[in-house]
DNA sequence: CTGTTAGCGCATTCAA
DNA sequence: TTGAATGCGCTAACAG
């Protein structure tokens, strides 16, 4: 309750001169003076009233985390590991850089433009946006504003975005599965609606066959439905005897761990039955048996370097690439069997 | 950039009027006003500068969401599944009851005050606040406050508490232990700077063993190391051959799924030459083999339960009971063996 | 049914 | 070096 006014009062100054102390323009206040009011304002516990910073400069301290959720899982998005280790980092930087963190989840684009607009947001970090909604958001929002895992369909904006290797990921992964003998392989995508980096993934895929005077079908890119159960019966499906493939490359370790537990369930051997390799990294990838062979990406790392990047934008400093793609490597674990040449 | 006074003015009434309609006080706005206002309203897309409302009535439809960081892991307190579980289900109420969430994550009780008195917050929920802190924050603030999973150690205040059934969970699985023939125990408490409810759950092992006329000394409660290092070390003593104890009860899935896979690493079987079982039946319970049997506890119902309590409590609404503890139940998975009679 | 007005706490400009 | 005055956008009490 302690305002600029009463703490003014109580030191025999006026409001100005509490202000210049708060604000560190010591030039403006003499030492004594200086010390009276800091002293005053120590033991008010003076805590400024945002609401009439906002309102005196429409700049609000806060930075708006909106996480858009994907239709793809039954949980909510923040359960995700993936996003909650991002999370975790953006939420220490943001702190350590002076600012609050406005957290939010939605799916709709006019959501993000009252939030920014309603609350003076000083930023924007937006994660997982369709690439349709990314220029509805950048061509009418003017906050500065860094997307983390978008891929965007226009070249009209300038596009602020910690992406990932992806086809690079998909290239190594799939490299690697090739000389371990493997040429039949399915690429499950972890959803038709919302792709992200999947079809970059696939080109990768695609690349490596291409490298060793082979090709990957096009109808080797299979989406996984929501349902756990549907895909469960595609697990079936695929590592069934009359399959024609010997490795399924998961673009998450969510579900190449959920499709190992589940073929060990009915009595099907990984990697000895048929090999399988995730994207990611995360912890399911280190704990579940056989150890997942993956592809790592480092996820806090993504959320640090988005703040950063929204620091400088705030601040107009220059921010270099303005288009980041995280380097990605090869994990190589338990997941994977050789085949033999016959 | 629309405000009111911009709207009134195109709509050609008074700015009064233009509020009326936007807080639905449609009995003093005749219909015909109402739609044009309505209309304009909607093609200016006003969004309301929060700023000014929290100036105007010191309230500002911020709920802060304070996750207390206990020292106990390496990583940031948010990547726990527990906390995210937790958290994505609060955002998800907090915004359906048309709030908006500050997130926040802090070891400084100092720090809370400040937060809830610059943004006026409506409500405050507390994570893992320990005892004492508890008492702190309580004394020192009137803005409506539900903890999560915190332990009171005074009676002055009401603590509006979400918990757990701690003592009744450590019975269970002990008592369950023992009906398997495990007689010698040790319980691993997930730390010993906040020790949350682990001595709740010790007691109820304990309970446990006077049930069957035994006893379960005091020194059984092994509080585990920071350092991942030192808790492995300890994870190789407790089940070292010259190791008294025949089952190894964590108060925490992440370690006891740590401690399977380092004992598996270094040769060591579970359940045949260890058993151990876990709290909490997060998603590493069910991924982890052998599966893990462990207490459940359902960590979005925190959240929800959470919400809906400091909805209340800010509606002034009774709220029924004010601790309340959240039911557990014991899930049987594969990680403790049968001992023999002898 | 509609309009006018004061005031919330702070930043900022101008005056002393 | 210090003080007084104005306005940011909204609410709510009051007047018409």
């Amino acid at each position: 309750m302690s305002t600029i006014k009463i703490i003014a009062k109580k030191a025999g100054v006026s409001p100005t001169t509490v202000a210049n102390v708060l604000h560190g323009n010591f030039s403006k206040v003499s030492p004594a003076t200086r010390e009276k009011v800091q002293g005053i304002i120590q033991e008010e516990k003076y805590a400024p009233n945002m609401g009439a910073i906002i309102l005196a400069h429409s700049n609000s301290r806060i930075i708006g985390v909106i996480m858009f959720m994907e239709p793809r899982r039954d949980e909510t998005v923040l359960e995700d590991p993936f996003s909650s280790a991002i999370l975790g980092a953006m939420e220490r930087e943001i702190r350590d850089n002076g600012y609050f963190v406005m957290l939010h989840t939605t799916s709709d684009e006019n959501e993000v433009l009252r939030l920014s607009k309603a609350w003076k947001l000083d930023g924007l970090v937006l994660v997982w946006v369709p690439g349709d909604i990314c220029r509805v958001i950048s061509s009418s929002i003017d906050t500065p504003l860094v997307y983390i895992d978008c891929y965007f369909t226009d070249n009209k904006h300038i596009y602020h975005n910690i992406g990932l290797q992806d086809q690079r990921g998909g290239y190594e992964i799939t490299r690697y599965l090739l000389s371990m003998g493997h040429t039949s392989i399915a690429f499950l995508a972890n959803n038709p609606l919302f792709s992200g980096g999947d079809p970059a993934r696939f080109n990768g895929c695609q690349e490596a066959f291409r490298e060793q005077g082979l090709s990957l079908a096009k109808d080797r890119y299979i989406p996984l439905p929501k349902g756990r159960h549907e895909r469960e019966i595609l697990y079936s499906q695929l590592a069934d005897e009359g399959s024609p493939y010997t490795a399924l490359v998961f673009s998450a370790d969510y579900y190449a761990a959920e499709a190992i537990l589940f073929l060990q369930g009915t009595g099907i051997d990984v990697p000895s039955q048929v090999s399988v390799t995730g994207f990611d990294d995360n912890i399911f990838s280190r704990m579940i048996r056989p150890r997942l062979t993956t592809v790592h990406q480092d996820s806090s790392e993504k959320g640090r370097l988005a703040i950063s990047m929204l620091m400088k934008l705030i601040r107009k400093e220059p921010v270099g690439e303005a288009n980041v793609q995280l380097p990605i490597h090869l994990e190589i674990r338990d997941s994977v069997r050789r085949i033999p040449v016959s």
